[in-house]
Order: C-alpha cells, then structure tokens, then sequence
RNA sequence: GCGAGGAUGGCGGAAUUGGUAGACGCGCCAGAUUUAGGAUCUGGUGUCCUCAGGGCGUGGGGGUUCGAGUCCCCCUCCUCGUACCA
C-alpha cells in the first residue's frame, strides 16, 4: 500500500499558502545574502501544464529550497506571459473573449503549479495583461521613443496573410511562421521598428561575461553577426547616383567583374535601360511574389537579370555590368555587392551561369581543384596590392579607398531593428497619437496605461491580396477609445499593438517589487535583488526572449533604471522530455513483416505504394541484435526504436494531473530530476516514475509503521549513532551539497537512495542522522519529509531548518581495498589500511594470494604505488 | 555547407585531477512471504569461453602512458541550431 501522499501533499500545500511560508519581504537586510532564481515564466495555453514545465520548475525549486536553508534571502516568483498570438487564436477557437480565456488558463495554470508544491511567493505573481503591469510595458516604450530608439518607418516586413499579422524575422522558421507554419511574403508596410541595432556592439561584447551556455552565447554572436570589412562607392555610367557596396574583402576589388542589387534595391529603376525594362521589372515582380522560403530555400540555382547599365570599378575605372538578382539580400548591407566570382562561391556560380569574366586576384595553393578560392594567399592582379596577403592587402586597400574618397572602413551586423507591431488585438496598446499630419508623439507618463479596449470583434481580418493594406483589430475600436482630444487637437490612437516579447522583456524586473504604482522599481530593491543568480528555461528562447530582454536591459541601465548591464547572471536550459521510447515493426497488407533497413530507404509514396504500415509493438517482443533491435520470433526483421517529441497527434502526451494523482507530486518532482542531467534531452518512463514512487515509499516505511500508521520503533531519540552510521550520512550530506550545488539532481537522489539502502539495514535509527537525511530529502520532496518531520514531534517546520554541513573527518574510513595489478591488469585484491606506507604496500603485494606465482620467471621492472587505491606490478 | 553538443549493459544514466568501468533506478532471473498479486523482502544480472579460472569490453582505427571512458590524431554516425549575411 503506498502512502497517504494525495492526503499530505494537500495538507501541506494549505499549510503553506495560508502561512505564507514562502513569501519573500518586503522589506529585507541589504547586509543578508540574496539569491534571486528565476523560470522562465509560461504562457498559459489552454491545454494546460505538460511535463516540460515542472522540469526546469522542479531544478528551480530545489535550489530555492536549499538557498532558503543556507540562510539566503531567495526570491523566487512566478508569473504569465499572457498575451499573444495562442491565447488571441484559442479564444477566437472558441468564441470567447481572450481576457476570459485567458483568466481562465492563468487560473489553471496556477492550481497546476501549486499542485506540485512550489514554493514561489504568489504575492509577487505578476500578468503582462494586467493594465498595472503594461502600464510599465507602455511606459518603457515611451522611454524608448523619447531616446529615439522607437521609430515609425516603411519597411519590408514578414507578412503572414493566414495570420493577418507581420512577423519578426525570427518569428519565421524556414520561410513559414513560426506559429501555425503559414507562409510569409515581404511587404512594405508602415511599422513600428526598435533601434536594437544601436546596441549591437555592447549586445555582443557583454556575452564574454555571461555564465550561459556556450551554444546560446555563440547563437547570439551569430545573430548579431559581426562583420568588418569596407564600404565602397561605385559611378554608374551616364548616372548622378553612385551604388554603395559592403564588402569583407576590400582586398579583391580588382577582381569585381560585374555588380548586383538586390529586386528591392532603389536604384534599380533609374538604371535600368528601356531596353532591359520589361525584363527587370518581370523578374521583380516574380521575386515579390515569392516567399521567403522559395527564394531561398528552394533557389540553389541562381537567377537574374541584366539592368543595362554599367559601374566604374573605382581602382581601374573599368566598366562592369550591374545586374539584379535575388541572391543578394535586400536587407543585408547596402542591398548591393561587387561580385567576385574568382574569391566568392555565389557569385562564382552565378558568374558561371550567366558567362560573366572571372579573374583571380589571390594565387590559390598549387593543385587547387576548386572553382572560388575563398583562402589566404599572394595578391595577384592587384597592381598595387601585388604579393600581399589578404589581411594586407584588405588595410592597403581600405587606406587607399579613404583616400581617394571612394570608400571607408565599416563594420556590418546582420542584427537588424526590432520590427515590434503586430495587427493583434490581444497585445499591449501602444502609447502613442497620431495628428492626422503624419506627426507622433507620446502619451503623458501621467496618463498611463492606454487601456486595450474592450471589443466584441477582435477577429484579424486576413488580407490575401499584397495590395490591401490590412486593418488592425483595434481600427474597430470604440471611438472613445480610438480619438483623444488635448489642446483642441484630436488625435488618433495606435492601431497596432506590441508583439507578445513586450511584457517578457522586463518581467524579472516587476517581481522584484511587484505593486509599486509609482515607479517601475525601486532603486534600493533593484539594487539589492538583481541580477537574476540563476535563469533556467527552454533553448528555443536562445535569441528571442534573451536577446530582447538584453537589449531593453540595457536601455534601462542606460536611463539609470536598473544598476546592472545585464540581467541575467547564470543561465541554464533545460532538455526536453520526449515521449515514451516507442518500437515500431513495418508490415505489408498480407501481414508479413518488413525490415526497418529496408524500410528507411523508403519515401513516404513508396511507402504508400509498396502498402508497408507501421505497427507499434510491445517492448517484450523484441531483442537487441548487434547494433539494433530486432523481432525476438524472426531475427531478420529489425524495428524501429525511438523517442518522440510530445505531441497531441501523435498520443503520448504524459499530463502531471495524472501523474500526481497516481504517485503524488514528490514523486513527479523526484522523476523529473532523476531522468537524466537537467540539460539533457530524455525520454519518459512511467516504469521510472514507478521505481520513484517505490522510493518513496521505502523512504515512508523506515519512519513509519504501516500497520499502525505510527512512528516506527526503530527510531531512537535516545541512541547515539555509531561511526558507520555517521560515516553514511556525512557522505551523503556531501554528494547531495555538491550535486545541488552544480545542478546533479539524478546523482543527488541516487545517494537518497544509497542512504535509505543503508538504513534498511540498521537494527536502530539514530533520530539525529534521521532528521538531517528529512532536511537533505526535503529540497525534492518536500511534501513526504514535511510530513514524517511533524510526526516525528520536532521543533518547528522543517521548511525553516538550516542545511547540515559535513564533516570530513567522519568521512575516513582507514580499511580500503587495494588493487594488485600486474602489468595494468587486476589480479587480486587486499583490504589493508590507508595509512599503510608505500614500502610495505609494495611487499604485501608481492606476496598477495597468486601475485607470487604469476610472477614467477619474470622480472620486475617498476613497481607503481598510489597510495588508497593500487599496486601496479610491471614486469616480463 | 557552417557552428555547437553527443555516442558507456536490454533501457535511463554513474564514474573528482588519467588509477577497481557500469553507482543509482528500470527491466529481467531466482528465492522468501502471501488465498492472490502488477504489493513487499532477499540474492543475482556487461559479454563470451573449456566457468574454483580466464578472454573481451565505454561508436571505429591509431597514438601517448606502468595504467585511457577520461589526453592527442584520423574516421563514422546521431542530435540541436543556422543557412545565399557579400
């Protein structure tokens, strides 16, 4: 029978809610160290908690439990990133108001997580969509326009027709949202644009200083993309404009034999010749209507079209011919590049194509196969750069450019400016008027927030055509809301609203002082709290969430809001829990199977064709051969083993509620931490959740008698305990410090259970080791050992203990086994005492059960000693 | 293509600075208890052989070392990210 856990873990969960427990002060000793740990918080979707998010919540906890029990001020809050895309279309899924639905999910969500036992303070709980909390959103981007950092400008946006929105360039995944995969066209619309490119250089160069994940660090390198090189002006023959250039390698512009724009670039039309017009302005054409996902994917060949007209190269006044082409992006750069096809695979492939000259200005390596030599080597037709090498000839070429005045050294990243509107209805209003005049400007700090108003129909209107300019939600708007009069002026509100980003940029800032009407946050509390010592959440926040809340961080360093340059100190992402490990046999329509091998070769048509389906198949049906599983009846057949992403079509979604319901949630939380690393990416077992939940209930029953549901009997207050006894728990008091503190929560629990092993097998338990094992347990599973605490009648709570430190001196243990190796290999084994010295280690070796004889006729030529641990005998 | 990470029993995973590979859990096998159990307890469990012993074993190949999962070189495969960024 297992324990009450449903019973106890309710018990406690109001023991805690109604003694607020948890609650971080308000009011705190600046002197007393802080510990400020934070999750990510969700998105209350509709379907409720998954088993991915008690992961990282589980990690989270742990280290807010052991910090409170180290004496540390800890602030671990929790809260909703509740506006957005999900929550806008699940309420238009099911015709009810996003404010309700989403009320709704926050409030499930909420029972959810209490349900698991966390221990957030839930005073703190902060909700983007709450006008007390965008209030601040609003008031951030006041601060953002007024230092010019927010700007109204026509650009070419992502345009999601399905959606009725535009898209941030990383809202887009392969050419298609990122939410609901519809396909993105460019378009030029009038939008809101954040001048993050402003902060690039301090975005990248503060990463060294980040304890992240070095893949993370390097994502955002990437997406900064940092690029030196030099800007160069090119005439166009018979023409007043000059066409600018970046390029990285200012070194092989004498080997520029042609140019490009990109469809988009402005100058196109004023080059183009009549004579080329009608074919440029088709090719335009088609290239806008393309996706992104065609013209880049789906583009490996190149394509384009020539403009008629000619540029000087400027080192030799040659004439080149300038073409446009979609592989040149139009956001990148200038929109325009000198192509060398001898130095750069793209225009290599395209120079071939469409048989433009192509002249090597680096000597490539002697047998140098290849076509575009992009390597180091001696200048070569480069007149004055002749003979140098590229880092060379690149400095030469940039100083004799800015001389001549026909180029300049430049530094190029392609982080472009935060595109931040949305068509949305269920977004945070933006705080701005419009005169009619085509003149904006900012609502009054004191006027905060501009509410989103209250609609009926907030349903996007998709827009197919490129033509129509789509209308915003909010352009049905009441018209009290939409007109407001100052000065005998009236202005016109903002139709779009802020992407879901807006409220999660700032958010671990508000739960540091979380009701204050007057300020964002207080001086003196932002001072203490931040930075954040520790940020667990998922990868796929890599660059978004990061980079954007990096970026509004510093802006509000910059207006003295905050004292640190970044927000987040230590950051760590938790791996994703797949589904169950499934086995699948492939079989045709006459019911005869057919082997994984030959079935991976297959294309789903051939699949289709050849009528082979998949089957799943019970683990007990199957064995391993060699390198694969195989059909344990027919060995030939091998099957397909693999875990799967959790997902509502394909049916292995684990839900918590189910699991706290069967196991209780000490034992959810102790499965979530013992699957495997936190960082890792695992799989479910509900056989693991069961070996768990054992543990559990073994961990129960040495304290409690089943039968009597009574304090067991071998439990001694009186006892001492003995050295064996201290020597176990010091150990693991150690291991689980240490583990805690670099997040090793599965070898933690595994020395848990090593412990309750031990003391299974003692005749007494020694209630003072007893107890502090309940302290190191309580972390995990704080329901079970908050339990067995009280009926164990102990002084206080055990949530308000103070964690035990070890003793390294009850660690010793001075009668260890060697091991005798002759030639590195193990041949017998001595248990002696530590202290032994090397000398007399050696001779009892020698002499060791069959070292003697093994030895025999062969001469020993070194004889290794490390002391505790072995003999090796080296000898032939 | 590029960047990052990874490969250890039937499975999830352990293994401080190179020093007893496989901790802990699952699964499996045997036994005990039980009216019964998918409950509990005890023991076993990398693999092979001629089984009181020994050989082989951390994706593959080479190297350094008395000794390599761990260090060096080459290769294969997997995962994640990214992709015409001039």
């Amino acid at each position: 029978m297992a324990y009450p856990f449903t019973e106890i873990e309710k018990k406690w969960q109001r023991y805690w809610a109604e003694n607020k427990t948890f609650k971080t002060p308000d009011t705190f000793d600046p002197d007393q160290k802080k510990f400020y740990v934070l999750d990510m918080f969700p998105y209350p979707s509709g379907s409720g908690l998954h088993v991915g998010h008690p992961e990282g919540y589980t990690a989270t906890d742990i280290i807010a439990r052991y910090k409170r029990f180290k004496g540390y001020n800890v602030l671990h809050p929790m809260g909703w990133d509740a506006f957005g895309l999900p929550a806008e279309q699940y309420a238009i899924e099911t015709g009810t108001h996003p404010r309700v639905t989403t009320e709704k999910n926050i409030n499930r969500f909420r029972q959810q997580l209490q349900a698991i036992g966390f221990s957030y303070d839930w005073d703190r709980e902060v909700n983007t969509t709450d006008p007390a909390y965008y209030k601040w959103t609003q008031w951030i981007f006041v601060q953002l326009y007024k230092k010019g950092l927010a700007y109204l400008a026509d650009v070419p946006v992502n345009w999601c027709p399905e959606l009725g929105t535009v898209l941030a360039n990383e809202e887009i995944i392969d050419g298609k949202s990122e939410r609901g995969g519809h396909p993105v066209y460019r378009r030029p619309m009038r939008q809101w644009m954040l001048r993050i490119t402003e902060y690039a250089e301090r975005l990248l160069n503060d990463l060294d200083e980040l304890d992240w994940p070095e893949s993370t660090k390097e994502m955002q390198r990437n997406w900064i993309g940092k690029s030196e090189g030099a800007e160069v002006d090119f005439k166009v023959e018979g023409h007043d404009q000059l066409i600018r250039v970046f390029t990285t390698r200012p070194d092989t512009l004498f080997g520029a034999t042609y140019m490009v724009l990109a469809p988009e670039h402005p100058l196109v039309h004023e080059i183009t010749t009549d004579e080329q017009r009608p074919a440029v302005e088709s090719y335009i054409r088609e290239a806008s209507r393309k996706s992104d996902l065609e013209r880049t994917d789906l583009a490996k060949e190149k394509s384009g079209v020539f403009t008629g007209s000619y540029a000087l190269n400027p080192v030799n006044n040659k004439k080149i011919p300038v073409w446009i082409a979609d592989y040149v992006l139009s956001s990148y750069g200038t929109g325009a590049i000198m192509a060398v096809p001898a130095q750069d695979e793209r225009d290599y492939a395209f120079a071939e194509k469409f048989d433009l000259p192509i002249i090597r200005t680096v000597q490539p390596p002697e047998g140098f196969e290849g076509k575009a030599y992009t390597g180091d080597g001696p200048a070569i037709n480069s007149s004055f750069l002749n003979g140098l090498g590229v880092k060379e000839a690149k400095e030469k070429m940039i100083v004799w450019l800015e001389e001549q005045g026909s180029g300049q050294r430049k530094v190029n990243y392609k982080l472009r400016d935060w595109l931040f509107s949305r068509q949305r209805y269920w977004g945070e209003p933006f705080p701005v008027l419009h005169d009619g005049k085509g003149h904006t400007s900012v609502v009054d700090e004191a006027e905060l927030p501009v509410p989103l108003p209250e609609m009926e129909d907030f349903k996007p209107r998709p827009v197919k055509e490129n033509e129509t300019e789509p209308q915003p939600p909010l352009s049905r708007a009441p018209e009290s809301w939409k007109y407001y009069e100052k000065d005998g002026v009236v202005y016109r509100r903002e139709f779009n609203t802020m992407p879901q980003w807006a409220g999660s940029c700032w958010y671990y800032l508000r739960y540091i002082d979380p009701h204050n009407d007057e300020k964002l946050i207080d001086p003196e509390k932002e001072k203490y709290w931040m930075n954040v010592d520790l940020y667990v959440g998922g990868a796929e926040h890599s660059v978004l969430h990061l980079l954007y809340a990096r970026f509004w961080h510093k802006v509000l360093y910059d207006l003295k809001v905050v004292s640190t340059k970044e927000p987040f100190k230590k950051l760590v992402h938790q791996g994703m829990i797949l589904g169950e490990t499934e086995y699948t046999v492939y079989k045709k329509k006459d019911g005869r199977y057919v082997s994984f091998d030959y079935v991976s070769t297959l294309s789903p048509e051939e699949l289709e064709n050849q009528g082979i389906q998949a089957e799943r198949i019970d683990e007990s049906l199957i064995v391993k051969s060699g390198d694969f599983f195989v059909l344990a009846e027919d060995k030939n057949i091998r099957v397909d083993a693999r875990s799967f992403k959790m997902s509502k079509s394909r049916g292995n979604v684990i839900n918590p509620d189910d699991i706290i319901r069967q196991y209780g949630a000490d034992a959810l939380r102790m499965y979530e931490m013992f699957m495997g690393p936190l960082e890792a990416m695992k799989p479910w077992s509900m056989s693991g959740v069961e070996g768990i939940s054992r543990f559990l209930n073994r961990l129960w029953r040495l304290f409690i008698d089943e039968d009597t549901d009574t304090l067991s009997s071998k439990i001694r207050k009186e006892i001492r305990a003995d050295a064996g006894q201290l020597r176990v728990l010091h150990q693991t008091i150690k291991k689980i410090t240490e583990d805690i503190e670099n997040l090793r929560f599965n070898t933690a629990i595994s020395a848990m259970m090593i412990f309750v092993n031990e003391a299974n097998k003692w005749p007494e338990l020694p209630l003072d080791v007893m107890k502090t094992f309940l302290i190191l347990v309580n972390p995990f599973a704080p329901h079970i050992s908050e339990e067995i605490w009280q009926r164990l009648n102990l002084e206080d709570i055990l949530a308000r203990q103070h964690w035990p430190q070890y003793n390294p001196q009850l660690l010793e243990v001075d009668e260890v086994e060697w091991v005798i190796q002759i030639n590195g290999k193990i041949r017998e084994k001595i248990k002696a005492s530590k202290k032994i010295p090397r000398e007399t280690m050696e001779q009892m070796a020698r002499q060791q059960g069959r070292i003697p004889s093994l030895l025999a006729g062969k001469t020993i030529r070194k004889i290794i000693v490390v002391p505790g641990k072995l003999v090796n005998i080296v000898a032939n």
